[in-house]
DNA sequence: ACCGCGATGTATCGCGGCGATACATCGTCG
DNA sequence: CGACGATGTATCGCCGCGATACATCGCGGT
């Protein structure tokens, strides 16, 4: 998740925790926000799995005094190998891992350097997901609006409309991308994304 | 947060776990879930407190064979007094700690037992929150829109539409709860003239 | 008469992530 | 020259989620 995100960033430019946090915001909005309480142990865990590494701008050239003369320094980081490999199996992944309200985001943001068919895949595994969470809302709406006082009931119509919303989107955005890559031939393989079973 | 949700439910009738959850989904939509991961820690915790105990119906007409004969039946909790003075507590709380994201909504949610003049600080308190948010976004957008691909630009957007959507929902009920609730003239945030007892 | 299956029901465990906190350095403005 | 805010690295405790396990009940199918 948060490991997606910072091979996606440092897959455009090597960067250290702090500015790395700060493309996060910028990256994902107001999707998450990834405090440093998850990032610093996430890039420990990432350089211990091999994915990334420490660069120092190879090797200063005055050896004696960088802008940093005393204590620790910026710790800069970028992919190895393994990390871009890794990056573009986790960009090649459409399962309900990729289209959960936590991980969609991420996701998205990288749709840029993503498979136009995985696109079409997540987002219609997106949609699929909220329809059901409306169809859900909408039922037990039904059942108790009586009961409701006004207040939840005001909530419960409010969280409505902003999942209807996002369907709307969901469903533009898979139009454009139809519209920008039209179907392989006789056969648009992502038939029917209504699957919930093994990844 | 799940206390003050659990809290409000109970504190309407006895529930058990089970129903407790439903009630949770049907009360806070699509804003909150709440698995039994949280809830059963959350359920014996909250009793450790003393906020709540378990209620057995006043003691089975037939010792016998109620419909559990066997093992394990339903633990049907209710609130204590302690318990319900808690709940008051905490519906009178009106400080970031209920506006923020994950909070506001549980708030929200039991508005109907909430001070009028609470409720107004409440939905302010948010409304500058996501204002502030929005206004965060607007900025660092403009300053990097032109570095965008069209997928992070369109996220970004879509963010700043939800935000500006739910800001103008909350301007709407805070109309609406000044239109009801007439008195207090202006709003004075720190003190407020209706003073009851001792402070 | 039996079985299976989905709803009801209680409970735990690991882990991902958040907010608060601590600390150190830098640039800049009064 | 000293205070302050931005930059920068790092940890800790807590909350809550998703998966999982297990048991019982009522129902419809064969």
């Amino acid at each position: 998740m948060l490991e997606l995100a910072v091979l996606g960033l440092l897959q455009a430019s090597p960067l250290h925790g702090y500015e790395l946090r700060q493309r996060l915001k910028a990256t994902l909005g107001t999707f998450r926000a990834f405090s440093y309480g998850s990032l610093y142990p996430t890039l420990r865990g990432m350089k211990e799995a091999g994915w990334l590494c420490e660069d120092d701008g190879n090797a200063e050239v005055v050896a004696g005094a960088p802008p940093l003369t005393g204590r620790r320094g910026k710790v800069v980081y970028k992919l190895t190998a393994e990390g871009k490999e890794r990056f573009q199996e986790l960009l090649a992944e459409a399962g309900p891992t990729s289209w959960e309200d936590e991980t969609f985001g991420v996701h998205f943001a990288f749709f840029g350097q993503t498979d136009p068919e995985v696109r079409v895949r997540i987002l219609e595994g997106r949609r699929s997901r909220l329809e059901e969470r409306r169809e859900s809302v909408r039922t037990t709406l039904a059942r108790t609006r009586s009961r409701l006082d006004r207040y939840t009931l005001q909530l419960q119509e409010h969280g409505l409309e902003s999942v209807e919303r996002e369907v709307r989107w969901l469903t533009e955005l898979i139009e454009t991308e139809r519209r920008t890559a039209p179907p392989a031939a006789s056969h648009p393989p992502p038939n029917h994304p209504r699957e919930r079973g093994a990844p």
